[in-house]
RNA sequence: GCCUGAGUGGCGAAAUAGGUAGACGCACAGGACUUAAAAUCCUGCGAGAUUCAAACCUCGUGUCGGUUCAAGUCCGACCUUAGGCACCA
């Protein structure tokens, strides 16, 4: 008899929806630990979810539901992260506000989501885009002011030519615009920053406290950036400026031979009239300006530069002129954007020497400088005070003697940089700040907020670099809250990442209307438990949100520095060819479809047993009918049903192991290997005349994580005890997990002869008689002097013979 | 170039502490049921040699070496591959 998966799932759907079955309370008399499941929320795009996200939604729900079971206070929620381009553009594109394509978007989503059978506290639902929720996200912008991290600052940006908008560092890696692909442009602009490099230290202490996965670790600390080194100053010839560097390997500082700045450096406009080959540097300028950020970067590319006539820098030791190059090689974005140049130790600088025919002066002896850099680390030579000193005592020497002198400093110096904060985009939370003629400017007060966007039908990006918003004069002319004279707005608008960047506080929370969340709240939630996302926010959004909630904490706001506890990335789901899936490629597998063919249990199932739940996967439809038909069989097993309400002897030993391996692999994320062992045990029991009401039960409930809906209806069926969703996990006995016989290896000199069957804990002598009269074991012996005997209870037998 | 992982049948993958490699599932093949197909059930399924058939034997977890009674697992070198960082001073 088949089941009918699709009235059983739309009725228990009903029934958790009509029942609140999975709404969650704050209660804080509940004599019960809480748990925070979280996973990251969905941009609700036009296309609706695939069979990755229904993986990850899957993932999480077992994980919820098993807690529940274990008696936890679960906090599982879900919300909408809708503002940002893409919705812009599909309303664009669609001609209608972008308010309306994300609600229509969000309806497919939760639609999508309930079908899965997710057991997800929609009462805690909410969009970043709702004015109750950015009025707090904005609110949180004011205490960033406030407390002196949000300032606008002429900065050189990427910006995006095609969508017309500045990008933060994050979001345009490696020159390329994150969205749509297109080359960055660097570009001056006024822009709102927030100084997270001040926060570079905390980020990385932070993570101590932290059970992230190693390589989203690794991924926060390299993109961190963190280097030890020297700034030394170099004086700048009949000036009163100093030549700032900053340099890891200070003990070369004898091997320099000339200094290379930024074409951007602010000195050279400071002190352009000095140079004499101003047209020669400004055509160079010009040139470097028009390469695009992977044209500058490319390390195999030739090296360019121009050598200032008129300005020089004395080297702070030796006194010695050193000639100022300007080359793009070095980067205005890190250190002091100049760098002392030491050709005989560093590619780059050896290089640039080489096309130059600048000289090139080894203070490390080993190397044969004049073939390659030397990279090796031996004595210094031609070095005064650092002659035959290695590396590490020189770097120390030398840092004293700079610090004694005057001469430079101690200097820790990140890659890590301010989060550029403005977008030039309509769809994104309002900067709430005003612009004064007198003033300068000034907070929105906060009984004025949210500043809410306004309702217009033009949104679309200007070609000028400015924000939409700028041509909405209603909008824009405002009075000033300080002197009330007239002001603007301004027109920019936060980043996609801000509404991300504490959304896990408000599920605490969600109805708040005094407070982003109540102290009370947070401080029952406590950090997020366990938060699952995808590797490609592991730098972004993951560092932003840390950022953002540390800085919360620092000012009261929030009870802990660190907002969650442990990170797990998930691997995609690929197309059956085993390529991304992608529209473009049309190998996009819709849930809704495998929900309709096969049911959302089955497709649960699926997406569990796929394989190991970190690393990608290849779709198969036919793995999807295999979990099918072990649906089908669970069903089936009904008709074996008997009266008793204990194990089944043939059957408990495998089930108190059962019990035992799935609840351990749910713990450890291990899904896969849970679902396969429950398939062990259904192959068990299918070979059983009978099976009792126990044995049912608990296969039963050891499934209900994955496809809750056909356990639900058996169990009410047969009245085999409570809803799942209301009882406890199953407990198993230790001692009844271990097989009372079992089969051992018999090995001579380590290759397997036979196998015996031994009642457990069978003694080594009893072990060594039985292996040695195994008639094959006897072959192989034969003649031959035995060496030795290993016998390991319970494990193998090998006999050693020569 | 540097830093992480990962390489196991035709395929997805298993293998707590070194102890019977390939559990579980898919695909495939043979059989049962059926007028037939689908569904379902049963059997087989790493490669090779041998055999009527089987037992048995040899090889086998990216490559080469090492440690050990015993290595997918530990150690060393290398190859391939995915991801992160990268003219970062």
């Amino acid at each position: 008899m088949m089941y009918n998966y699709k009235q059983i799932e739309k009725k228990w759907q009903k029934y958790w929806k009509e029942n609140n079955t999975y709404v969650v309370s704050n209660d804080t008399c509940l004599d019960k630990k809480k748990y925070y499941m979280l996973v990251e929320f969905p941009y609700p795009s036009g296309v609706g979810l695939h069979v990755g996200h229904a993986r990850v939604y899957t993932a999480s729900d077992v994980q919820a539901r098993f807690k529940r079971s274990l008696g936890y206070n679960v906090l599982f929620p879900m919300g909408w992260d809708a503002f940002g381009a893409p919705a812009e553009q599909y309303a664009i594109k669609n001609h209608i506000h972008p308010k309306m394509a994300v609600l229509e978007n969000i309806k497919v989503f939760k639609g999508q989501m309930e079908s899965l059978g997710l057991s997800i506290d929609w009462s805690r639902e909410f969009s970043t885009t709702d004015p109750e929720y950015y009025k707090w996200t904005q609110w949180q912008f004011l205490q960033f002011y406030k407390a002196g991290l949000a300032y606008k600052d002429e900065k050189e940006i990427n910006w995006c030519p095609k969508c017309k908008t500045g990008l933060s560092n994050e979001d345009a890696q490696g020159g390329v615009c994150e969205r749509c692909g297109s080359r960055t442009e660097k570009k001056l602009k006024n822009q709102w920053l927030l100084r997270m490099s001040n926060y570079a230290d905390k980020l990385l202490d932070g993570l101590k406290n932290t059970d992230f996965l190693d390589k989203v670790k690794t991924a926060q600390v390299n993109w961190i950036g963190k280097s030890e080194g020297a700034l030394v100053k170099f004086h700048l010839a009949g000036t009163e400026d100093d030549l700032e560097v900053f340099t890891t390997r200070c003990d070369t500082l004898y091997g320099v031979t000339f200094m290379v700045i930024s074409p951007e450096h602010p000195f050279l406009k400071k002190y352009l009239d000095k140079i004499v080959n101003r047209n020669e540097l400004e055509k160079y300028q010009k040139e470097a300006a028009l390469k695009s950020e992977i044209e500058r970067t490319d390390a195999t590319k030739e090296k360019t530069g121009v050598c200032l006539d008129g300005l020089e820098a004395i080297h702070p030791l030796t006194g010695e002129r050193l000639a100022i190059w300007v080359s793009d090689y070095v980067l205005s974005s890190y250190g002091t954007g100049a760098i002392m140049a030491v050709p005989a130790h560093d590619e780059r600088d050896y290089a640039f020497a080489k096309k130059f025919g600048i000289p090139i002066l080894p203070v490390i002896a080993g190397g044969d400088v004049l073939t390659e850099a030397y990279t090796g680390d031996g004595v210094h030579i031609h070095s005064s005070f650092l002659d035959g000193l290695d590396k590490e005592e020189a770097i120390s020497a030398m840092l004293k003697y700079l610090e004694e002198n005057h001469i430079g400093e101690r200097k820790v110096n990140y890659r890590l940089q301010d989060w550029i904060f403005s977008r030039q985009r309509f769809w994104g939370e309002p900067i709430p700040m005003i612009h004064c003629d007198k003033c300068g400017w000034v907070e929105v007060p906060v009984c004025d907020l949210p500043v809410l966007l306004p309702d217009v039908s033009s949104y679309e990006p200007t070609d000028d670099g400015e924000s939409p918003l700028a041509n909405i004069t209603d909008w824009v002319n405002t009075t000033c809250p300080k002197c009330g004279g007239v002001a603007k707005r301004e027109t920019d608008t936060m980043p996609n990442w801000a509404g991300s960047s504490w959304y896990w506080l408000r599920y605490m929370d969600p109805k708040n209307s005094c407070e982003f969340a109540s102290m009370d709240a947070m401080k029952y939630w406590g950090m997020v438990d366990l938060y699952d996302g995808g590797m490609e926010h592991a730098t972004r959004h993951l560092l932003y949100a840390r950022f953002w909630n540390i800085f919360l904490h620092e000012q009261g706001l929030v009870p802990y520095s660190e907002p969650f506890l442990k990170r797990i990335s998930h691997g995609m789901i690929l197309g059956e060819g085993g390529e991304k899936m992608s529209k473009s490629r049309g190998n996009v597998v819709n849930p809704n479809d495998m929900i309709r063919d096969y049911g959302a249990d089955a497709l649960r199932v699926y997406e569990m047993f796929i394989g190991d739940y970190t690393k990608d996967a290849t779709w198969s439809e036919n793995g999807l009918k295999g979990c099918k038909k072990f649906l089908n069989r669970i069903w089936n097993l009904q008709d074996k049903l008997n009266d008793c309400c204990e194990y089944s002897k043939n059957l408990e030993n495998l089930i108190h192991k059962t019990i035992k391996k799935v609840t351990n692999d749910i713990e450890t994320l291990n899904y896969n290997t849970a679902v396969s062992a429950l398939m062990i045990l259904l192959n068990e029991m299918d070979k059983e005349k009978e099976i009792s009401r126990r044995d049912y039960r608990t296969i039963l409930h050891l499934l209900n994580p994955f496809a809750p809906h056909i356990t639900e209806e058996l169990n009410e069926i047969y009245h085999l005890g409570d809803e799942f969703s209301s009882s406890s996990w199953p407990q198993y006995e230790e001692e009844k997990t271990v097989s009372q016989t079992l089969k051992i290896g018999v090995q001579v000199n380590g290759k397997l002869r036979s196998t015996i069957e031994v009642v457990k804990d069978t003694s080594k002598d009893e072990l060594e008689k039985l292996a040695i009269s195994e008639e094959n074991v006897q072959k192989h012996i034969e003649g031959k002097e035995i060496i030795k005997i290993i016998a390991i209870p319970n494990r193998i037998v090998n006999i050693v013979v020569k």
